[in-house]
DNA sequence: ACTAAACTGATAGACTCTATCAAAAGATAG
DNA sequence: CTATCTTTTGATAGAGTCTATCAGTTTAGT
């Protein structure tokens, strides 16, 4: 999404890359218009002018083209950068900041809107909860290998569980107050997760 | 789903009440046996002896006849009834001992093979997390009430959500563990979380 | 029994998504 | 620039979920 990375694509490629982001664009901006389920398929396609065999070649299904985000990626990728003598916790509130920070003003606007739009479709909140615990299962597991124990540790897995609630309550958060600081918010809820939870 | 309560229902509501449990019987039954997407809402209608649009009379998905449960209700209720002086996490450690105490073993088993095939199917799995979530809505508002703050309190929603995490936790945990006691982790769970996730 | 209400099955249709195949466009080599 | 090879595209057909409607049947209330 930046723009520092353009190892010389080739014309195929940029053409493949102009028709992804068309779709989306075009497909979010009906979505905002109509309304998710409203809109069908083939509007999309035909407001993208591609067929809908084409629209379904970029995106698997309806739900993906609102849903796909890199940012789980980039996550798991900063957990791990992390350095070895921080605890799970730690490493991922410096994993979380290290990701919000390297967003732009209108990256973090369009997450923001996107995230508006997933928790207000209970389809689409279905299916993006559902990514939300496939990113789980992943950190689950490198919280495990940090803290030295199994896998399948029920204190890990329990943690792992609580912090994606945590994470799950910010972006609520965010939804009701969109002039909120993203990241202030998710470390204020991180530390409140170091702190043990003080009811 | 106990045997309790028969207030002289009348033919009609009896009728119904067997309808809908013989089509959920079949339709567990199918997806057993043939996996949950090989099996058609056709298939279950024609097991079931009824037809097709009956089946989307009694369930308004085919999602909704494996995860339709009267669990969360019974949650919600059990931590409204409990004693004020206990805090939030006392409480709901408490209404969910309620909750499960309360379970036949006939019942516990049918849950966690419900739990399991929910889990597996990646469909069913975003839907079924996406009603857990609503529940967490609801909890959230109940703890937020309990613990004297304002409903969007960040704290309390991120203790919501801890908690949320923490049953997801012990879910996946029950369907590696069968033979695990529900309870006992559940207990063990919400004992830790209590503890402050000590890592 | 009689009437009103609830329930059912049959049919038609919209929409998401899959599979296939021939046409178009881009890449590569002479 | 042309010929060839590969990738991408559009068109068509089809399966499966789910909605809407309507006539026919069963149950409830009096």
């Amino acid at each position: 999404m930046s723009n520092h990375d353009r190892p010389a694509l080739g014309l195929r490629e940029r053409k493949k890359a102009r028709t992804r982001s068309e779709i989306q664009r075009q497909a979010l901006r009906l979505f905002r218009e109509q309304g998710y389920e409203a809109t069908t398929v083939g509007q999309i396609a035909a407001a993208a002018e591609v067929s809908e065999s084409t629209f379904f070649r970029y995106f698997p299904t309806k739900e993906a083209v609102v849903l796909r985000d890199d940012l789980d990626e980039a996550l798991v990728a900063a957990f791990e950068a992390q350095p070895a003598h921080l605890g799970p916790l730690q490493a991922m509130r410096a994993a979380l900041r290290a990701v919000f920070d390297r967003l732009s003003e209108e990256e973090r606007r369009e997450a923001r809107e996107r995230a508006a739009l997933v928790l207000s479709v209970p389809e689409l909140r279905a299916a993006g909860i559902g990514e939300l615990v496939e990113t789980f299962q992943r950190v689950s597991e490198l919280m495990a290998r940090r803290a030295g124990r199994p896998a399948h540790d029920l204190a890990v897995r329990t943690l792992a569980g609580a912090l994606l609630g945590a994470m799950l309550a910010v972006v609520m958060e965010i939804v009701d107050h969109p002039e909120a600081d993203y990241v202030e918010r998710l470390d204020a809820a991180m530390a409140y997760l170091e702190a043990g939870l003080p009811l």
